[in-house]
DNA sequence: GCGGAAGTTTGCGCTGGCGCAACAATGGCA
DNA sequence: TGCCATTGTTGCGCCAGCGCAAACTTCCGC
């Protein structure tokens, strides 16, 4: 089945999720009617980057790659989407076409909504607004997050803050530690972190060597979290000169 | 006078903010009566990273910049704010306390009002949170745009870029060329690009002597900003072969 | 008009990380 | 089971851009 209505969708899981935060069973009903629910095999796109943003989505399983493609035909990787939460929101923000690439890393399960329906939903529901605001404030400061650690800091350090991300994010315990909840190449790593391939897989090589991470094809186990946020924290121990002052 | 109330407030002006867009002068009013005016002098402070938020702002005339501290004490420059624009609104998308500092570049005015007061005008007046989704999502799309940037260009295009967007944004005409509307250093264009102020010194100095900019304290003219924007767009001529097939 | 602070320019040497290249390991599929 | 495509590893040479340092210029306050 590819396609079906909301009867099929775990209720309580859905009433969780941050965009319906504070709505009613009833309100909820109302919503999810409108949506239909999707699958997407693995390594298939949701949407391509440019094509016209007829739907937003939230992801219920698998996991989701945003990215985005130069002129020259380099990728970056955007984010990670992980269950329960939305992605696809161009036109929410104001965008007619999809900014970025989505593709599904695993077999994945999402709702979606014809973009055309959520001036109506707004209108009827403000505090979807209000809830999608903070979410892509939330995305915002990611993101600034990101451009500071880029200007400021080391390709070992961003490689590392990826990852504690990530298995924040996505991670689940196993025998020896956290492991990336989905599969990662070293590339993918390189488009998250601006740097080549090449240069994580020595960084993963020697942190492997040195017991912190544990690798393998699209795998990674972190065995030593505290270590690797002390090697991604720069310590600010010797007073460093405000540069304004 | 350091503070007024909103009658001193040219209004027409006011009612063509994007923050605003679609009120009528009743409801503008109302919105008004609860800001206050304020003025900040050059290289003031409006608020501090880590302060708590009590207010959110619109730029009335001037410029400020955002920028963000590292703990070892770097500086990143956010953006910068002109005329018309929204900051601080820190509230409005969840945080409690400012994510960066906001200074004022030149001696600048701008509208007031308490945080507190932000959930009680969007349940008033729904549009509010629409008009603000639009604007963080157009701060996301220049913030991933950046993060795109710095992954992939060089520190010459990157500065190119950030002169072009600067130039569109604050820009205006002068004999020979567009100025950058504000005061800013080779230090403020090199935390905006991720590099040092030496290299963005060299740069400039190299574009200067080929006549594209023209240079000063604090100060740049784009002579050429065609050949600039040349500078900035990798050219996808020979086809380069997509990463991922 | 003078002195000092802030901003800018420029030379020099060094290095983090990239580009290239060749090879190895792994997993999917016939 | 064996082949092939994808992914990962590693050595080597190079260079864009950083860090340091010194000198110069412009502006501002006294």
């Amino acid at each position: 089945m590819l396609r079906g209505n909301m009867a099929t969708v775990d209720h309580s899981l859905v009433a969780k999720l941050p965009l319906f935060a504070g709505f009613g069973t009833e309100e909820l009903d109302e919503i999810l009617r409108e949506a239909r629910s999707l699958r997407i095999a693995k390594n298939r796109n949701v949407f391509e980057q440019g094509e016209d943003a007829h739907s937003f989505f939230v992801l219920l399983h698998g996991h989701v790659r945003a990215s985005k493609t130069t002129p020259m035909g380099e990728q970056v990787v955007v984010r990670y989407v992980a269950p329960g939460e939305t992605f696809g929101v161009a036109m929410a923000i104001g965008l007619q076409r999809y900014p970025a690439t989505a593709t599904a890393v695993d077999d994945s399960v999402a709702l979606a909504w014809p973009s055309a329906t959520w001036p109506r939903l707004v209108a009827r529901f403000p505090a979807l607004a209000a809830n999608t605001l903070q979410t892509i404030g939330s995305r915002l400061q990611e993101t600034q997050t990101r451009v500071v650690e880029m200007s400021t800091q080391q390709v070992e350090q961003r490689v590392a803050n990826a990852l504690l991300r990530l298995a924040k994010q996505s991670g689940h315990k196993v025998e020896h530690g956290v492991e990336i909840g989905f599969p990662i190449s070293r590339q993918d790593i390189a488009q998250m972190t601006g740097t080549t391939l090449h240069t994580v897989s020595r960084i993963l090589s020697s942190w492997e060597s040195r017991g912190l991470v544990e690798g393998g094809r699209q795998r990674i186990v972190l065995r030593e979290p505290h270590k690797l946020f002390m090697l991604a924290e720069p310590s600010p121990d010797g007073s460093e000169p405000p540069a304004r002052p």
